[in-house]
RNA sequence: GGAGGGGUUCCAGAGCGGUCAAAUGGGGCGGGCUGUAAACCCGUUGACUUCGGUCUUCGAAAGUUCGAAUCUUUCCCCCUCCA
């Protein structure tokens, strides 16, 4: 079997392929352009698209060229795979800011300086925009036909559960297809990788190549990644798992991988690392939790850089064994000015924003659960004294696992 | 077009004139055990509070009543069956 698809087999990448022998020769033989679409309707990506990223690192990895496709066109109409309302439409102008800001999280993951592999970023909108309907009709929409259409499941569910379809959304299919076709006649585009939802997207865009130019093309997807609790990938109660330094900090990015189910310790290396694969076998039996933080590690590195990676790790240590302050913990600053006015702890984790309803933190404190300087706070009327103030910071702690510094100035 | 059923707190789902901030389960959060894991056990789960209470919630609006999630009217939205 090809390296390329071995490795991505290996790694548990793979899902579904149309044509995977092919595939396999095809990529012995040369170097390809494969490509990979984003959503745009969020202004970020999280932890849910990193799998489909770290696809696109295997390519470049074994030498072969990622297309990004970034669906500005695609977007204003809506992919109906995978849900059972109809999205809000964004405005343009939306769409335009997510895309430059996924695009540069995309940048930071890709290699983008060797010339043979660095990314290719395209906008779909920059053919659909001005696309002849009657042209399209007779050129593209004359090889679908309706029956097939229909029985997607995209599309069949929809149906079943009466739940209105628009027919631009009935579009979404034929659009993308079409962006595949694009891309071969443009880019030499040969292979489409997609999530597991796609498939039936990806297959319409082989299969109208085929039609069309009566060229070869492939599609290759990844299983739905989920956590071994069963939730999905990505958003946590607290918020979603951002691949975005403004949206969420190192450490936070570092604490998600670290607290990953034992089960999924192994499965996630191999997918979120880009340590190899017989490295990572040969790790199975060392302790699970150095597991968790070789996992943390790599993958903050990726994202954040070797120098948060440690420091995140460093913070974790002291803020989970010892009781000294950990450097590097999140720290927000507040002036002395307010302390002098008898802060009251409430108040106190309100401004840290750990906790923002006054109920909860007054629960939490019954709880037993906040802490100033790792001692316990058990009154609710407790206020900053004199002693804390002199310190030029201190350490808040809601819980077990969320910990602030507070810098007075 | 006709006939029914329904919209309840994060979710599922009880309540069907006062004892309802609303059973129960799930999820979340906190505590215990541990390993920042899982499983398990306990507590908690609208907001604000001077801890006495106060305020806002049961699709939307209006009404009946001392009192409404519960009754009436209108409107909006979902589902099932028939044509």
């Amino acid at each position: 079997m090809n390296k390329f698809l071995k490795e991505f087999k290996d790694r548990g990448f793979f899902y579904q392929c149309t044509n995977e022998n092919d595939l396999s020769e095809l990529l012995d033989k040369q170097k390809i352009k494969g490509y990979i679409g984003f959503d745009c309707t969020a202004e970020s990506l999280h932890v849910g698209s990193l799998l489909q990223i770290m696809c696109l690192r295997l390519l470049q990895k074994h030498g072969h060229r990622p297309i990004v496709l970034l669906g500005g066109g695609t977007t204003r109409v809506g992919d109906p795979s995978g849900k059972d309302k109809t999205r809000t439409i964004l405005s343009e102008r939306d769409i335009e800011k997510n895309i430059k800001n996924i695009e540069k999280i995309l940048k930071n993951y890709l290699d983008t300086k060797n010339p043979k592999t660095k990314p290719i970023f395209v906008n779909n909108y920059s053919w659909l925009k001005d696309l002849n309907y009657i042209k399209f009709l007779r050129e593209i929409g004359k090889h679908f036909t309706i029956n097939k259409m229909l029985s997607f499941d995209s599309v069949k569910t929809r149906l079943e559960r009466e739940q209105s379809l628009s027919y631009m959304e009935f579009n979404y299919m034929i659009l993308q297809a079409y962006d595949f076709l694009e891309l071969n006649k443009k880019k030499d585009c040969l292979l489409q990788i997609g999530g597991s939802d796609q498939w039936g997207n990806i297959v319409n865009g082989v299969e109208l190549i085929k039609r069309y130019s009566n060229k070869q093309a492939y599609g290759l997807t990844t299983p739905l990644i989920t956590l071994a609790s069963g939730a999905k990938m990505g958003k946590t109660e607290k918020g979603a798992i951002w691949l975005d330094k403004k949206s969420l900090s190192a450490y936070e990015y570092w604490q998600f991988w670290r607290n990953i189910d034992d089960r999924d310790v192994i499965k996630f290396l191999k997918i979120f690392t880009d340590l190899e694969i017989d490295e990572i076998n040969n790790l199975q039996n060392k302790n699970i939790n150095e597991l968790k933080i070789l996992l943390a590690n790599e993958s903050t590195t990726m994202l954040h850089g070797k120098k948060s990676a440690i420091d995140s790790e460093r913070a974790a240590k002291e803020a989970f064994s010892g009781n000294t302050l950990g450097s590097s913990l999140p720290s927000i600053k507040i002036k002395k000015k307010e302390f002098e006015k008898k802060l009251n702890i409430i108040d106190l984790v309100v401004l840290s924003k750990l906790e923002s309803s006054k109920s909860e933190i007054r629960r939490l404190i019954k709880g037993n659960a906040i802490k100033i300087n790792d001692i316990m706070i058990s009154d609710e009327k407790y206020s900053l004294n004199d002693k804390l103030l002199n310190k030029d910071y201190l350490k808040l702690s809601v819980g077990k696992k969320r910990h602030i510094k507070i810098q007075i100035i």
